[in-house]
DNA sequence: GCTTGTGAACGATTTCACAGCC
DNA sequence: GGCTGTGAAATCGTTCACAAGC
């Protein structure tokens, strides 16, 4: 099998999930028939060339002259991202069942596209052996048995800033894991085999802080 | 006053948080005197002419064949990015008090950048005029009202999707709000002076399987 | 010796310009 | 006329190579 030297980038697939997301209004809710690039392109902020070569990435699905069949293109792109098909390959377990694990343990968007967290774990014996949601808490230390038996590959973290890396190592170290969502804000040290993304909610609050001062004032600060 | 034309970049500022908060320990737990930027780009993975690009940006803050005084490179970054200083001339409203907006209005890290919450919003009845986390809960319905008295300028989106846009145009209505962070997983319009910074969950997510999957079986699906 | 700062080279991503098709 | 698909050009971001300074 010859491995393609350009693999589609980082900005594309996540343009692709919102592409996702609007054709899907598009199809269920408003029940369009066909969108041009143009349409898709003003809703999403985009140029319309943009959209046209992400899609071109993944085959020819639009008719010139005419645009892109909204059911046509919706399941195609649903062809191309994961969800909700092989979410269930990719088993899910949460680490920290603090205020922010509790939210994405009832996340709407979550059960909607078919992403079911499969495993809880939490430090504080005071809520291990409890159910939320329907899922049993497990302790910590439990880590390396559960996740082997359920084959858990992505782990969420919603622990503290200062405990993260310790329970990152403990999940690298059951050599399952292959992606890590990461909501503490600090930077995880892991083997460069596993992907690691960052949800740093701070981070990007301070990062619109800063371009609405520049905007506002010309200049970030004395620069 | 001339408008420089190389502005600063969207993923440099993301580093200087980063290198900001890496620094932070250094400085405070640590105790560190001077560091590289091999050593940063180490903690971070990042080469360190990545590290030395980006904080050249900001000036010379270096000394050659030493490295950097940590303390003066700490906060000479804290003094780029807005937080804690200018968070109280950005004061910041947030809408939605479900769990996850719940969540947020503890969330220990923005009270630690001095990050604060002075406003909240939600729509349904029971919850308004209750306290939580010492924010009294307005009506959305009061919304222009609340803005203008307390002159906020960031709203933090945690409404339901479908509600989202709705609750955009009122918000963008009262004329104060410069910058939206939003939780909700949709595409908003916005008039575009009006800068959005979307932090979609279950986007990420779906775009880490889709990168798993790539690393793992070499292609997507069938491209 | 060692480490920073930076113009130049490189690579990735976006935008343009236009051919191809309805 | 309208709209897509795509190579080429432009822009943006990263990495290299090396001069400058401790």
């Amino acid at each position: 099998m010859k491995r393609k030297k350009t693999q589609v980038g980082v900005p594309t697939i996540e343009r692709i999930v919102r592409y996702c997301r609007y054709l899907e209004r598009l199809y269920y809710v408003e029940k369009r028939d066909v969108i041009s690039s143009a349409e898709i392109g003003e809703a999403l902020g985009l140029k319309p060339t943009q959209v046209r070569k992400d899609l071109s990435y993944f085959g020819e699905i639009g008719k010139r002259g005419v645009g892109y069949s909204v059911e046509e293109l919706y399941f195609h792109l649903m062809g191309i991202l994961p969800c909700p098909k092989d979410c269930r390959l990719f088993k899910i377990a949460l680490f920290g069942v603090g205020r922010l694990g509790k939210a994405l343990l009832d996340y709407e968007m979550f059960s909607k596209r078919g992403i079911d967290i499969v495993a809880v774990f939490d430090k504080n014996r005071q809520k291990v052996g409890k159910t939320i949601n329907g899922r049993y808490i497990y302790h910590i230390d439990e880590v390396e048995t559960v996740l082997r038996a359920q084959n858990v590959s992505i782990a969420i973290i919603c622990v503290p800033a200062a405990e993260a890396q310790s329970v990152i190592d403990r999940i690298v170290g059951s050599g399952v894991i292959k992606g890590i969502l990461n909501f503490a804000p600090v930077d995880l040290t892991v083997p460069k085999d596993i992907l690691v993304s960052n949800m740093d909610i701070s981070a990007e609050l301070e990062k619109l802080i800063y371009f609405i001062r520049e905007k506002e004032y010309g200049q970030p600060l004395s620069v």
